[in-house]
DNA sequence: TCCCTTTGTTAGAGGTCCCTAACATGACTG
DNA sequence: CAGTCATGTTAGGGACCTCTAACAAAGGGA
C-alpha cells in the first residue's frame, strides 16, 4: 500500500511543510531532500495534494485510533483521561512536525479531504470529550480539550521536549482537573 | 506613522494570513480584502514581506510592553502570573489571527525581522520565566511557559471563546502550580 | 490658476510553481 | 532474449505571483 520511498517523502515534508508551510516547499525542493528531481515526485504521489492529504489523514486516522484504543483499555474516565494525555503526549513528543502542520496547513487541502480530516479531528475531540462528561457540560468539556491539546502540543516550540514529558503530563492533568 | 487605509490592511492580511498562511495569500488578495486593486497596496507598503514583519513585529512588541507592564504592576511573582494570565487570555481573545499568524508565518519573514521577532518573543518568554524562577529552575520555567501558551493560544480553535475565558484562566493558573 | 502630492488604475516584465510529455535505464518475467 | 514495468531524467506549457512602469484624477497650498 505504501513504499518505502513514499514514507520517505512523506517524512521529509512533514518536516519541510511545518517550517515553511505547504505553499512555502514546492515540489522540486521535496524531491530534493530526497535525492530525486521534482517531478519524480509524482511518480509517487498523484499530487501535491494528495501528498499533504496523505500527511493529513494519516495522522489523523492514527490518533483516532490510538486513542480509542485507551479508552477501551481504560476503567473509568479518569484512567481513560490520563491514558489519553500519556497517548497524546507520546505521538507530539515522537512526530512534533506532524503535530504542527495538521493545524497549520489544513486549508490547503482540497474541500473534500478537509472534511474528511475534520471529521477525524472531531471524532478524536468528543473521545476526549465523552470522558468528561460526568464532569462538565459538552460544551465546556470541548473547549477544556482544545486548551490542553494546544498544551500538550507545545512540544514543537521546546528544544528539549522528551526531557519535560513528566511535567507537561501532570500539567495537563492539572487543567484537566481545574 | 500609520494611516488607517494601513491599519484596514493589516487587519483584513491578519484574517487571511491566518487562514491561508503568508504564501496561501497574493498581494491581488490582499488588495481586493480592501477594495483596491493589488498592485495599490504597493502604495502602503514597499513589499508584501514589510506587511508581514509590520503585522509580527507589531504583536510581539505589544505584548512584550502589556507584559512589563502588568509584571511591574505586580507586589510579587503569584499576582504577576495572574496579572500575565488575564493579559495574554484577553489579547488572544480579542486578536486570535494574530496569535495564530505569529507562530505560523515566522519562518516567512526575512532573516533580519525574524531575528527581531524571535528577540521580542523571547523577551516576552523570560519575562515570565522571571515569575517561575523562585519555584523551578529556568529550563524548566521555560518550557511550563511555552506550554501555558500553547493552553492560552488555543482559542483560534474555539467557536466562542471569550465565554470561556474565565475557565482557560482557571486551567493556565492549575498548569503552572502543578 | 498651476503644480505637487497622494492614491488609485491597467499593462506587463521576470520569475516560480505544478504538472505533463517524451525519453532513458535497469530489473523482472515469459 | 524480447517485452513490460517501475522509476528516474530533462524540457517546457500554462498559470500565477511579486513588483515596477506609466498614466489618471482629486485635493491643497503658493
Amino acid at each position: 500500500m505504501s513504499t518505502p520511498r513514499q514514507e520517505q517523502i512523506l517524512r521529509e515534508a512533514a518536516r519541510m511543510f511545518a517550517e515553511y508551510g505547504y505553499h512555502g516547499v514546492s515540489t522540486e525542493d521535496l524531491g530534493a531532500a530526497v535525492g530525486i528531481s521534482g517531478p519524480a515526485v509524482y511518480r509517487h504521489f498523484a499530487s501535491k495534494d494528495a501528498l499533504l492529504a496523505d500527511l493529513l489523514i494519516g495522522i489523523s486516522e492514527e490518533l483516532l485510533q490510538n486513542g480509542r484504543v485507551e479508552v477501551a483499555g481504560a476503567r473509568g474516565p479518569d484512567e481513560a483521561l490520563e491514558r489519553l494525555v500519556d497517548k497524546h503526549l507520546e505521538f507530539s513528543l515522537t512526530e512534533p512536525d506532524l503535530i504542527r502542520v495538521q493545524d497549520r496547513d489544513l486549508a490547503s487541502l482540497s474541500p473534500s479531504d478537509g472534511r474528511q480530516v475534520r471529521r477525524l479531528q472531531r471524532s478524536y475531540v468528543e473521545l476526549w470529550v465523552d470522558q468528561l462528561v460526568p464532569r462538565l457540560d459538552r460544551d465546556q468539556a470541548r473547549a477544556r480539550a482544545h486548551a490542553v491539546f494546544g498544551l500538550l502540543n507545545s512540544t514543537p516550540h521546546l528544544a528539549d521536549a522528551a526531557s519535560h514529558a513528566d511535567m507537561l503530563k501532570q500539567m495537563a492533568l492539572a487543567a484537566l482537573s481545574a
